[in-house]
DNA sequence: TCCCGAAGTTCGATTTAAATG
DNA sequence: GCATTTAAATCGAACTTCGGG
């Protein structure tokens, strides 16, 4: 390894010198422009690369952010983190990302891991998270610029979430429009996050057009801790669902991976998807643009909110070294309705 | 920030007494045990976490792992990651994970980021890798334990694959042992490692059961930079096929995204999958469980092969603190066979 | 006073060599 | 392999201070 001390004496310059020419330090502007070049010709002959764990040690700058995900596996987060890994790249940090697989003892010990290894900054992925996470003692106590996507935490933390309201009422609407009168929900698990306000947005809609939901036609899917679990949950519920009355003629589920189960279950019964029963996710994750019907979603802006996240973490991140204080930003991003094949007009 | 002084004065013994009672370093031998408590203790209730950075300074270890994966937004890597991740968590190693957009800069920028942070292995994902990288100059001269997932390398780099070969014929045994003679296929794009055995395989088990391969019925997959673009491709080139003769009853594509594509095509001209005609995939991401019929394909053991690739590296990792030789491994892995909905006996 | 460069200190932990009872 | 503890050197870079022309 080649170091700065080596390129000092190959250049003939002390260390301190070669240091803040190759820094371009505020003091570099009395060294000549001869010594400069010999300096940096001497740094490219070696070959020499700084040490940036030692330059941590002073500067206390790692340049990393840590992104804590609640579950890779599930396909909604990874045009999240491609939004965040594109932000993170173009302002030169790196995402040290770790995967919590749902089990709050990995998020603890994660969360040190990253804590130890001085991240500027933490951005949390909650994508299916089931587990109680607390965030904010750790964090708080550390000072360190965080945001969350997917959940709202009061605090310190910024947080962006799509508008799960304006996409459940979208969704419906939707149904609506094309002529649906009796429908069937599977709303999502109870301790979600997300499930609350897309019902809120149900409710609200079905008001404004004197919609009657029956009670009978709404089920809940299950806590649990796979996210992929959805599927068959949604397979499940819908089979469920066919055997109650009224029968339905169209069906919205809480995301795209139950609505793909519920697609299979009608099929299996004998119901073609849409002609006579329409089906709508929401998401939009890859697989709903590659399926058989495609599937009719309500689409989150994923990457955008990746980047978002990533955003208010740097602001953050120049705030605490410019000692300025900076207000958490709370955002919710819009989402878009994406009529594809899997909804019709009502028989 | 808590350092090693402050317990130090705290327990009223030196820096180095601290450090060698908590490292339970050799010397902590002829410490009392009176001592080692007073020592622990300190440490606890002022909540003392060694500074990973400063320790490494020293002993130049930094418990991280580079990945480099081609491409994230591939179903393909997802497993292989989470394999990855298992098998280094357990080691008290932290992977840094970094996506190189398939691109050449990308991954020069990302490999120098990574051996600037002193990562002690590295591992390459090449789920979808087009570029031409170079990874032996680099690695070589910094002596780093590396395996590439995907790609076989010559050198010291350690690989690990699945037997595409034998996968192909796999497949193709299904097809043909389900009385289906007039078969069409789909082939990998050029320049990608896994198309050239993959019809080996085929070429090689049509001629152990003289089975005809009409080169009509044949056509290969265009180089392209993004992974999920073998959707949309394998929907044009099942388009072509269909316009020509003789007519086919079983489909084999390349990958699992190809299949998805045939299948839309073959259902948009009327065809209905698999009474008409049957598919078959490779790789078995997770969407093919998902999908309308279900895919049958070919498993590539993903999650072993990440498993693997980062057990040969931390086993290098080993090699080099003990100063061993390792001689890097080339593992090839079994594929399995995956029996679904898209496939049925020959009309 | 201005310019140029170097010596020395610091960051936090590890480790060697040495001192002391 | 006395037992027990510590001062001092070290890792690599950055920054402060200082001195000579």
């Amino acid at each position: 390894m080649v170091t700065i001390r080596d390129v000092a004496s190959e250049s003939g310059f002390s260390a301190a010198t070669v240091s803040i020419v190759l820094n371009n330090a505020p003091l570099a502007r009395y060294i000549p422009p001869a010594t400069k070049a010999r300096i940096q010709k001497a740094a490219k002959r070696l070959g020499y690369r700084p040490n940036v764990i030692a330059r941590f040690l002073r500067s206390k700058r790692s340049h990393t952010v840590g992104v804590m995900v609640s579950d890779v596996t599930d396909p909604f987060c990874i045009p999240i983190l491609r939004g965040i890994d594109n932000a993170l790249y173009h302002a030169s940090y790196l995402p040290i990302l770790v995967d919590i697989h749902n089990q709050r003892d990995r998020f603890e010990r994660h969360l040190e891991m990253l804590l130890d290894r001085h991240v500027e900054g933490l951005i949390m992925v909650a994508n299916w998270l089931f587990v109680d996470i607390n965030l904010l003692g750790d964090i708080e106590k550390h000072n360190i610029p965080a945001a969350i996507i997917g959940r709202e935490l009061k605090g310190s933390i910024s947080s962006v979430m799509v508008d799960n309201e304006a996409g459940a009422r979208l969704a419906l609407e939707h149904l609506y429009s094309l002529g649906h009168r009796r429908i069937a929900f599977i709303r999502g698990p109870k301790t979600l996050a997300d499930t609350v306000p897309r019902w809120r947005g149900i409710v609200s809609f079905a008001r404004s057009v004197k919609l009657r939901i029956d009670s009978n036609l709404v089920m809940d899917l299950p806590n649990s801790l796979d996210p992929n679990s959805s599927f068959e949950n949604g397979y499940r519920l819908t089979v469920a669902l066919l055997k109650r009355r009224p029968r339905f003629t169209a069906l919205m589920a809480f995301d795209d991976l139950s609505a793909f189960g519920a697609i299979r279950a009608l099929e299996k019964q004998g119901l073609n998807v849409p002609q006579e029963c329409s089906v709508i996710g929401f998401d939009d994750i890859a697989p709903s643009m590659l399926s058989v019907p495609s599937l009719t979603t309500i689409r989150q802006p994923l990457q955008a909110m990746g980047a978002s996240a990533a955003g208010s973490v740097l602001e953050g991140v120049d705030a605490v070294l410019e000692k300025r204080e900076l207000a958490s930003t709370h955002r919710k991003m819009a989402p878009e309705l994406v009529v594809r094949e899997s909804t019709r007009p009502a028989p």
